[in-house]
DNA sequence: CGCACTCTTGACCGAGATCAACATTCGTGG
DNA sequence: CCACGAATGTTGATCTCGGTCAAGAGTGCG
């Protein structure tokens, strides 16, 4: 049990990133049963229209949700890092409207609905932090509205790698560099415009104009703040949507 | 006790129309203490940053959620009709990411957090369900994402006019006129390019490719699809997203 | 070593923003 | 019931952000 105990759920970091939970409670997400999956990039973990009988959570790597259109176009809709549970709506919806795939290789840990709905009832607690979850999930949702819909290119760039870098942070992902956040991302410029609304050309030179002033360096896999305060600036970044504790 | 079941609540009304109910369980919710309230139009109920200690639902009227940028751009994130529960996040989030304001005259139903609390840990399936509820919400943020992100002017309008005229027919608010849905609609353009994400002369001129094509009419507060067919082909419409019975 | 993917740059084009006037509707008080 | 002012809807002219197309430069992988 102690062994147990010991081994580090990023399931539970998240969790504790964004609310408290007792001994007993992490001990019964502990026993959870579940199953554990290595994905390679680039592929479906689940499709639009299908009715999964168990969700998961990310170990590792990097996966997103989305949407194609009927002309084809895809949105990304949402970006998943380690801990997040990507499809736990359809614990409660019977019908996936988004796709969910890995952006790179992936350790997925899936769990069954009906032991997380045990879960649950047995904990009504752990159903009110995943509740708070799905709901945190939501008010994302809501600033990426609000950054697509009133952020022209350059902010909506900043923004969106604001939430990734402090996101990575507050599950204890990302490095400090003189006090500035950084990470491993391994986003292309092309997933990133899909996630943004914006051609990948517009993308390329967003992000020129950012390493122009001198807010980030992003190389190699590594993505780094250069001026975290300049870049909450240029994004109009206030993280209070994340609600971290 | 039959003059209270028999009284109408649009709540369960809106509720009926993504779950079932039991007849115990509509009891419950009837029991839920509550204050009613009548609203004047372009009023705020709640501002964000507020932690407000109870929630409300809309009995009639319309009212929408909104963000304002750091620049003083504002983003409308979501419209309410009667049936919803607009704040029902507040319940697991402390603080407000969004404003909630009356776009018409409206009358609000107030319930207090503790009571909701307390109904949901008697009755889970009734928890179930309004997780189920801001499930929903967060898909059509989704959708919202998508149609924003990847569909043009004329589109994002025919798509958004679509979701409104489902919505209401969902809880029973919308006419039948030659099979096609018919609601009574008092939103300005104005309002409508803050949700679209476009400007109100954007707006205005998509409205008229809409009418030319003979696809809608809206005059005077009523709103007709006049070829539910073709406004659904040109919005790239699919309900599927809205979870409904 | 070579192919494929990603990034970068330039030229051009178009959807939609902005600005500004005018028309229409509607609510209010005289 | 009419008159008037404010909010809304409509139209035209102009400009710009960002899309598209296309070609080249890195970069990485088999």
């Amino acid at each position: 049990m102690d062994a147990i105990l010991a081994q580090k759920s990023p399931l539970i970091s998240k969790l504790e990133s964004i609310a408290k939970l007792t001994d007993e409670e992490r001990q019964a997400l502990l026993l959870l049963p579940v199953q554990e999956e290595e994905i390679a990039a680039s592929q479906d973990i689940v499709r639009e229209g299908e009715s999964p009988s168990r969700s998961f959570y990310i170990r590792s790597g990097l996966t997103c949700g989305y949407k194609t259109t009927l002309s084809g176009k895809r949105q990304i809709t949402a970006i998943h890092i380690p801990g997040d549970a990507p499809d736990l709506q359809s614990l409660h919806l019977d019908t996936l409207d988004i796709s969910i795939a890995t952006l790179a290789t992936s350790r997925v840990v899936f769990m069954r609905h009906d032991d997380v709905r045990a879960l649950c009832r047995q904990h009504p607690r752990i159903a009110d932090v995943l509740w708070r979850e799905t709901l945190i999930d939501a008010a994302i949702y809501r600033e990426w509205l609000t950054s697509m819909g009133q952020h022209e290119g350059v902010a909506r760039v900043a923004h969106f790698l604001c939430e990734m870098l402090l996101r990575h942070k507050a599950v204890g992902l990302a490095q400090d560099v003189d006090g500035n956040p950084s990470i491993n991302w391994s986003l292309t410029q092309t997933q990133l415009a899909d996630a943004l609304g914006l051609s990948s050309v517009h993308v390329n030179r967003s992000l020129q104009a950012l390493r122009e002033m001198g807010l980030l360096y992003w190389k190699g896999g590594i993505l780094t703040a250069l001026d975290w305060q300049g870049l909450t600036t240029a994004g109009e970044f206030d993280p209070a949507y994340l609600n971290l504790r």
